[in-house]
This record gives structure tokens, sequence and C-alpha cells, in this order.
DNA sequence: CTCGGCATCCTAT
DNA sequence: CTAACGATAGGATGCCGAG
């Protein structure tokens, strides 16, 4: 049975919703201006989050330091960002893919692949209906979207990624050599720069050269996985299913950039407290324990280290969670200065009930999981930001930035 | 030999 | 001059030691 793909791309997401926001208070376009979103350039976590089209011109890239964009662009209009409001046109345009599709699958906060598959009766002609979604989309939100068609989400990503914004494009099979295989090989889905590097030593430039290699070639150069799904790739073959439900998490991670270099263990530890506070305060909020706790960090010349450590029993009690990245951290840090650190809680479980040791004071910890409850039942009252243990907040003048509450209710 | 644990790398939005 | 200046997630890979 040959299915049919749509998928919608908010055109330069970020940056749509804080033009369409302005345009409605009778504030200037900044889609028609260089502008972009990014963070505060004079912090060092200062990059360029998404960019308008005229800003592009200029040669700004998302990613880059907004310091830099600004020396390619001096007249560059920078916003900084507004998590919520995403949250809010991310659930809009969603709302408006799902009422034309039987399935919809939630990439990101700002793409979904829908399944329009038997729907021939009501729908003959996909290129308009996928106008008329697009349409609908920029008359009631304010902000354009692209959309690409095909048999599978593969090709329907690479349709929508062709020429922006507000455009609807096709790639079927048949298109492929005409449309796809031109395009340099970085342009094809999950090859990234590594990938890249290695295809351009063997003289393998467009995606369509890599189409045409033997598969084998191909895993030799990339890996067995990465080769074997790359080279189908290439050839526009793509299974997958379009997932109407969310995957389970497999773990919860926070990092942060500081704004001070850290070099003692006094300056990580409340920072680390607080990170534990947040990333299993999320993961409870889903039900779950981990069984894995892991510390990472970043040194002054980006060279990222993390050390872990698995656990007898599965847990959530933010203290227990502590001690461990705390022993963690003591162990493996060998005092050089650190721009950003962070904790990761992995090998998650369900179960009701973990063993707990004779050994241990069972009593302490009922108590520290009744302060946990009780801390998670005020921050769901009143948002992630508005209490902070006693001990950090003593310390938290040294902490950079406040770890936000975060994008968890994305994409349900 | 396989398997799990671990550190690191790669890729995505 | 270089590279690279974010937060979060998932998967792959290579190594090591246990059985």
């Amino acid at each position: 049975m040959e299915r049919l793909i749509f998928h919608v791309d908010v055109n330069s997401a970020f940056l749509s919703w804080e033009a369409a926001k302005r345009v409605k208070q009778g504030l200037p376009d900044l889609r028609e201006i260089p502008s972009c979103v990014g963070g505060d350039p004079k912090k060092r976590t200062g990059i360029v989050v998404a960019k308008s089209i005229p800003a592009k011109k200029y040669g700004v890239k998302t990613g880059e330091p907004v310091a830099m964009a600004l020396r390619k662009c001096p007249e560059l209009v920078c916003v900084p960002s507004d998590f919520e409001l995403y949250v809010r046109c991310s659930r809009s345009f969603k709302e408006i893919c799902a009422s034309y599709a039987p399935a919809m699958e939630s990439f990101s906060i700002d793409e979904v692949f829908l399944d329009m598959s038997g729907t021939r009766l009501i729908y003959p002609d996909p290129v308009a209906t996928a106008c008329e979604i697009k349409d609908r989309i920029r008359r009631e939100l304010g902000f354009t979207v692209n959309i690409g068609i095909s048999v599978n989400k593969l090709l329907a990503k690479m349709a929508s990624d062709f020429e922006k914004p507000d455009r609807v494009h096709t790639l079927f099979p048949e298109e492929i050599p005409e449309k796809m295989w031109p395009l340099p090989v970085r342009d094809l889905l999950s090859l990234g720069a590594a990938s890249e590097k290695k295809l351009i030593q063997s003289g393998i430039r467009t995606i369509g050269e890599l189409a045409h290699k033997e598969e084998r070639e191909i895993q030799r150069l990339l890996g067995e996985k990465a080769g074997h799904h790359l080279w189908r790739y290439a050839n526009g073959i793509d299974d997958s299913p379009v997932k109407a439900q969310r995957d389970e998490a497999k773990g919860f991670s926070v990092e942060t950039t500081v704004e001070e270099d850290i070099v003692t263990e006094e300056q990580a530890q409340p920072i680390l407290l607080s990170q534990c506070d947040v990333v299993a305060a999320r993961m409870r909020r889903e039900g779950k324990k981990c069984t894995c706790v892991a510390v990472t960090w970043r040194t002054l010349d980006f060279k990222n280290r993390s050390h872990q450590c698995s656990l007898g029993n599965a847990t959530d009690v933010t203290d227990e969670i502590y001690r461990h990245v705390r022993k963690l951290f003591h162990e493996s840090w060998n005092g050089q200065p650190l721009r950003l650190i962070g904790v990761a809680l992995t090998g998650l479980t369900e179960e009701e009930y973990t063993q707990m040791s004779l050994f241990e004071d069972t009593e302490a910890r009922e108590r520290r999981k009744k302060m946990d409850e009780a801390l998670d039942t005020i921050r769901r009252k009143y948002g992630n930001d508005k209490i902070t243990r006693a001990s950090i907040m003593n310390m938290s003048s040294r902490i950079g930035r406040k770890a936000k509450a975060q994008m968890n209710d994305e994409g349900e």
C-alpha cells in the first residue's frame, strides 16, 4: 500500500512567532528586516537561535554567537526568546494540522508529520490540500509554513526544505533524480558534519553519488548502521511509520553554561544540587525512577567529559541523586576551569516498588520523599522558578542562569 | 564469544 | 589565524572486564 505523507515545518519558527506577535501589536515585521532571536551577546550563551531571511543574506547563521552575527550585519535586530509564546504557537498550529489528518506525529516544537494515506476521497488533490492547510495557518495565526509531500517521512521532510517560505513542494520517487540527487550530501537528513567530511574525502559530494555507490562501501565509510540508513535515505527508501503517540522518555538531563568559570568544587555543588532538583522533579512528574546518574561538563577549550554510575536501586529522590552526583564530580574532575556543567538521569524504570537496603534509614528516606513531593506540588502551582532550596538560595548569586522550566509539555 | 557498563561521538531541533 | 561560544534528547561505537 503506497502511503501519502505530509511534513509541515514552520518557517524560521521562533522568529516567525516573535514577528507575528509584534505585528499584532502594531510593531514592525521582523521578517522583513535583518533580525534574529538569540541570547544576550554580552553573555557567552548569546547565540543565534533563529534568523530572518534578510539576516541570512548577510551570512548570519543559526548557532553562531550573536556578537559575530552583529559584525556581519551591524543593523541586525536581536530579540530575546519567549518560550511560553512558542509553546502556545506550537499548540495552535498543530491543532490546525491535526484537523486534516487521520494521524499526526509531533516531531518537534515546530514540525509535524501527517499521514494522509487513504484520504483520496475526501482530499483528491494532495497539493491543493497542503495549500489549504498552509493558507489557513497563515490567515488564522499570522505565520507561514512549508509543506513537503511524498510517500514517506524522509522524502516529505526533504521536500519541505526546498524553497522557503510559504511553499508546498512534492518529492515523489520519480522526482528524486531531478530534485534530490543533485543536492550536496550534507542536505540529507541525519547526515552531519562528520559524515560529510568522510564522504567528501572519498569523492562523494552529492546525494546522487551517494545513492549510486554500493551500500557496503558506504557502511565501510560511515559505520554499519549509519551507512545502511544513509544509503537507503539517498535512494529515497524509508519505512518508518508516522507515530501518533509520543515515545516514553529514555532520560532527563539539564546542563547550564555558567557566567563565571567554575574553579572550585564549592562553586559547583550548589549548581549541581539545583540541577538535581530540577531534573528529578521532571522525572517524578512522569512517574519514573532512574538507575543511572551522570555528571557532564565542558572545559574552556570546549572539550566535554562525563562520568556516570549505575545504582543498585532505582530512585527519584533528589538528595539521593545529588549524593551520587557530588561523588561522581569529586571523583572525576581534575580542577580545570569549567564553562558548563550538567546532570543526566537515565536507565528509567516505572516500578512502583523498589527494594531498600536493610541498612538504609528508611525513615529518613521517607521524609526526603515527602519533602520532594511537597516541593513538586508547589512547583506545579507556581512554576519551577518560584521555589528554591535554602542551600541554593544562599548561593544563587553565583549561578549563571536559573535553570528554566523546560519544554516538557511540548508535543503532547 | 556475548553482554553490560561506560565514555565519547554524532545528529537533530 | 584557528574553532567555537545552547539545551535537550537519542542512537551508535569502541573499549573493557565478567562470565
